[in-house]
DNA sequence: GTGCGACTGGGACGCTTGTCCCACTCCCTC
DNA sequence: GAGGGAGTGGGACAAGCGTCCCAGTCGCAC
């Protein structure tokens, strides 16, 4: 085995936690499934991190900070907000359909940090870079199509989180693409609403 | 220890698990944990069940064959279809408010049966009850308001679950009632407008 | 080149988990 | 009221868990 400085170690067995979570659920994140996936030794785990718990907290705020803007609308004149909006979430939707399990580990993680309340906030930290995300693609949208947002874009984000997220528990259950879309045009619909057209 | 036919105690158990994953979560509902809930010993457990994951699987399908019509729309004359949407939702809301952790623990429960393909029929049937009972609050409300749904109900029927679960989980994280009910808006908006009006 | 600290491997620990066994006791039936 | 099956209790088991220890080894700084 190589030797490895352990902040180097420390993201591969976090890169190896994800992928175990994602494939097997959390509760099979076991130290020794963690170790096995990353191909090192139980003893360089516990050289990197103090704890199990340790290594999910900083899973947790790796993932979140690595959660980039799913979507950036592309600019396309003649397009009204409602469609832009609906292709936005379209392609959110294109991207949960792509890698299933990542996202369904995205919300085992968040049940996860809800559980205790030291983890409570991470969970809040998560949800809040959702929100950012989603606000910044509502500005863009907005300046695009010109129209102007009614209400704080903070509060309309956080709607739109709503939506995607409830888009995507109810996909992951029954795999109805049909019933997906029509989410996401009920979603766009009631989004661009909350607009003031030019 | 009272004696107790074997059909009772799987109930017992079934009861006492749903109480520890509700304010535990199903991560410590161990053998052990739910037979000092229910105040028996370990074997009075495998008397009465051949298996935890046999427990889990009748706790499931109990949890969802007992789900209940959470909103039945009142009749209040003068009321728009999209107002009677609107407080639906908002007693839902009330409804999620009051116990947390009960629908904390329904989402553990669909996330856990996803994990596991001979478990996945599980989550199905869950999510199938729910648009169930969604769909006949859509039908009340379409015959108070006389409105008509401009597609099928069942199709709007799975709009509505999936805009409920996504309030549900993000209110679950931020506790942000005033977002909650900005979602509960949008969404009855969206919905009434999938159908025409008298 | 040598020394020292960073890193590794394997084995072991104590604990919790699901499950099982077996001796026992209650209650219903004939 | 005797017999037998249904139900009970406590202890035990193996397996898996998180964590730790320690003897060893590599590679960089001097």
């Amino acid at each position: 085995m190589p030797r490895i400085p352990a902040a180097e170690r420390r993201a591969a067995l976090v890169d190896a936690a994800l992928r175990v979570v994602s494939r097997e659920g959390i509760a099979a994140a076991t130290t020794r499934a963690i170790v096995a996936e990353a191909g090192m030794s139980l003893a360089s785990f516990h050289y990197a991190f103090a704890s199990r718990d340790e290594l999910v907290d900083e899973l947790i705020a790796t993932v979140v900070a690595r959660e980039q803007q799913a979507v950036v609308p592309t600019p396309e004149p003649g397009r009204s907000l409602r469609e832009l909006l609906e292709s936005g979430i379209i392609a959110y939707f294109e991207h949960l359909k792509s890698d299933p399990d990542h996202e369904q580990a995205m919300l085992e993680l968040t049940q996860y940090a809800l559980r205790s309340p030291e983890r409570h906030p991470l969970a809040a930290a998560q949800y809040a870079r959702y929100a950012e995300l989603a606000r910044n693609s509502l500005e863009l949208a907005a300046e695009l199509t010109g129209a102007r947002w009614r209400t704080p874009v903070a509060e309309v984000a956080r709607v739109l989180v709503a939506f995607t997220d409830g888009l995507t528990i109810t996909w992951l259950v029954d795999r109805d693409d049909a019933g997906a879309l029509a989410v996401a045009r009920a979603a766009a619909d009631a989004l661009s609403r909350m607009a003031d057209l030019p």
